[in-house]
This record gives structure tokens, sequence and C-alpha cells, in this order.
DNA sequence: CGCTATCTTGAATCCCTTCAAGTCGCGTGG
DNA sequence: CCACGCGACTTGAAGGGATTCAAGATAGCG
């Protein structure tokens, strides 16, 4: 990748120009967008912000993993979404966040400021329309993973975890179903509403049963993928609307 | 109610005019839909649209409540939404529908054709920011509910849920406290991610605590709120943000 | 007034969690 | 170089909250 990520690069330019809030976007909208941007860089681990905390910059993750999280008075934490590399975060018309948004691995934002974008969303049609595209398929999202949090056991939110790895992943590197987890064991819980140690049981039972192997603790390769669909419950014409 | 859905009467009187996809058209656009829409009622139980089904129409909710859920293919159902007065069916830019659409009461929608309804969220700025806004309030609803069905125990679910209800209850008719379920055991149950019985036992122990009494299987009124609240399980700075 | 859908309650079961112990892999420093 | 420590993970055993299966109770409606 030869794009670095700093002002004067030109969002023409930029790796997510086409999916991201930006994506119909004509040249002349785009040349504002750059006079307005800035970048941010976030380190694994670290939160880029908190629930309730007033939202200074709206931001597209340009690179990296984020996640939004929720945690309860106890402790207990779920994952409500992860945002990869187009996603958007903040909601324009609020001034505060309404979840934990943290750095999975290493995060670049494209950050805008609230004010001036919140402009560009009255003005630019092309901006408030896709905002509402993505805010759809977020919807969409959402919705599905309610599915799973409400009525599906563990081993089948497991296994329609690993098939969404596996349709997401896109990296050209990996070669005969080889993929890599994005998340530990315990965000992997904190993701699909269990505990870790149920995480590791179903993956083990899944690696006794031939389904998947493992060659280190993030990276698998996928050995029987019509067991594993069959182990989502998912409805079988699922394949044909998605 | 003088409002009589018909197509001769016009969107400025309509009961949702302000809160529904037409909220911020001024009085030029709302006469481009006003010349665009048609009303449809559905019966209670009855189907609106299937997963899957092409979207002939768009349309929004105006009276009665519907709800949005998906079954899987042993036939466990969780439901993902209600749809209330204001809300909208369909999304832009796709042509079938990703959850059963059902009417829980008697439903009236005001429908608009999908090709025209999509030219003018291209053309008319208002609708798709309106859209924009409607679909990012739902996310957060959605995510909210993510947690509620992958962290909260069955009776934070059922405090959460009884909560909402009486929040969301403005009809004026509810004195001193007294609210109506919209939905059956069983219906509560799928939109919780549990069963009747369950629903059924923990609403039988709140009364038991005195937090609640119920006049017949429906109405009920609450004897301590703050109990109740206290049993969600959200965080207590909860209020401050929403 | 009885029929049926809806709801309640009880008892047994089970899946997931909780608690606990131990393993693995890796970077650090002696 | 390798012992050490630590975070991430695995595995086992016990416990518990929700489900499942099974009767009954209640209320709405013809």
């Amino acid at each position: 990748m030869t794009f670095v990520f700093n002002e004067r690069e030109s969002c023409s330019k930029c790796p997510i120009r086409h999916r991201a809030v930006c994506a119909r976007c004509d040249t002349d909208e785009l040349e504002l967008l750059d006079g307005m941007k800035s970048y941010q860089t976030i380190a694994a681990g670290e939160p880029i912000i908190w629930r309730g905390d007033e939202l200074t910059h709206f931001s597209s993750v340009v690179a990296g993993i984020a996640s939004l999280s929720r945690t309860l008075e106890d402790g207990r934490i779920q994952m409500v979404g992860l945002l990869l590399p187009s996603d958007f975060i903040g909601r324009p018309g609020r001034e505060t966040v309404e979840f934990d948004v943290t750095a999975v691995s290493d995060v670049t934002l494209c950050r805008f400021e609230r004010k001036p974008f919140e402009n560009l969303v009255e003005d630019v049609p092309h901006i408030s329309q896709r905002v509402m595209e993505m805010a759809l398929d977020e919807l969409n999202a959402a919705r599905e993973w309610m599915v799973l949090l409400g009525r599906k056991t563990a081993r089948e939110k497991i296994a329609t975890f690993l098939d969404m790895v596996i349709r997401r992943d896109t990296t050209p590197l990996h070669g005969a179903g080889s993929h890599s987890l994005p998340l530990t064991r315990e965000e992997i819980a904190n993701f699909l509403g269990l505990t870790l140690e149920t995480v590791s049981r179903q993956l083990s039972a899944m690696k006794k049963e031939k389904i998947l192997t493992f060659s280190d603790r993030r990276n698998f390769t996928i050995l029987d993928l019509d067991a594993l669909q069959e182990a989502t419950g998912d409805d079988t014409d699922n394949a044909l609307i998605a």
C-alpha cells in the first residue's frame, strides 16, 4: 500500500474511497471533504471514545478493526458491532455517543469536525444518501445478530461467527481456506453473548469433529464448509437472500 | 380521531405527519407524497410481507402495531423489532425484504410504490435525510436490544421490556401508572429471547414482590418504579443519556 | 354456558456458566 | 540460553437459570 495517512494525501486515492461515507460524492464534493479531513491513529486495545462522551468528530475507519460495546453495571460486556475499514463512527444530529468504541487492532481514522460535517449532511444529498444506505445496512446486520443472540445455541453462534469471518475475509493472502480470527476468545465471547470458556470448548469440539483445524491460536482452516454452514442453524435459503 | 384513512385525506392532517418519513418535507414536497400514497389495512395476526418477498411498496405504519421477526429452520422465532405508528417498512435500494413483517394488532399502512419513492429518495434531500435519521435511531434501538438479548437475565429482560412499554405509552387515557401490554406472553417471549413459561414466571414473581399488579392479563399498574428500574440491570446513568 | 386460546404453575432436565486447575506460547532479563 | 512470568487459552467438575414437558386454571367469545 502506497497510501500514507496524511492530510496531504488526496481522498481520490484513499483505499476506502468507494465504500465509505464519501462513496457517492463527485469530484467537487470530494474536494470539500479533502479540505476537512484529518487522520488519527489509535493503538490496539486503546479506547477511541466512551459512551456518554461528547462527539467532537465523525470518523471513518480507514484501517484496522474497532468494536462497539456496552458494559452493564456489574461488568458484563456485550459487543454490538465490529467496525471494519469504511465503517462510520458517529450519528449526525446527536452530540454524545451511545456505545463504547475501542480499537481491537491498531486503527486509523479519517476524521471530520462535527459541525462542518453536519452542515454537509444538510447541504450535500450524496452524503445523507450514503449515510442512509450505510445505516440501513448496519441495521440489517444488527437485526441478524439479534436473532443469533436471542435464539441460537453456543454451537450455532460459533458456527455463524466463523461463517461470517470467512465470508468477510478478503485478504488476498489467505490460500485454500486459511483464515485468521480477528478477535481473542474473550472478545468473541463478548460478541456472541457467551463466556470465553464456552467459546473455547465449542472451537475444540469442532476441531475434534474435523470441521476445522488451527495452525495456531488465531489461524485456522475450514475442512468441512458444509458441516459448518449446517451448524449455523440458519434457514438453508439464507444464501439466496444474502 | 377525525382522520379517515382514505386517499382523499390530505397528508397535512395525517396523525404521523411530524414523525414519519415525511417529517422534514415542506408543503410542496408533501404534495408530491400526497399524490402517491394509498392506504392499506391488515387484520391482527395476518402477515404483511414475508422474508424474501419482493417489496412492491414502501410503507409507514399509521395506526396499530406490527412486528419484524425471523424464524429459524426448526421453528424458533426471534422478534427483531416492533413497528409503531410513524415507523417505516422497506429499504430503499433493495428489492426484497429481510424479515417477516406481521400485524400484531389491526394495522393501517400508508404506502408508496417502490420505484417512484426511490426516485424521491434520490431527488428530495428532505426524504433521504429523514430516512437516515430514522435508520440511525432504529440502529441504536437494535443495539440496545442486542445487549439485552446477549447479556441480560430473564428478570432483567422482563424489567427492561416493561420499562420500555411504560416509557412509550403516550396514550392520554392511562391514569396513575396503568398500562397495557401490547403483546401476548408468547410474543413477549419471542421479543426477549425467552420461552413463554419463563415470561409468565417472571411476571408472577414481580407481582408477588409487589412491583406491579395486573387488573387482567394485559393491563397492569407499576407499584414500585424504582424497583423495576433497579431490576433492568442497566447502568444507573442510562437515564442521563436516553 | 361451555369451548378454546391464553396463561399459570410444577417437576425434571439440560445447556451454559462458574469456579478451579493446568497448559501453551512468547518476550524479557538474569 | 533458558528460567521466569504473564497473558491467552484449554479442560474438568459442580452448580444454576432457563427450558422442556406436563397439568391445570382463567378468561374471552360464540
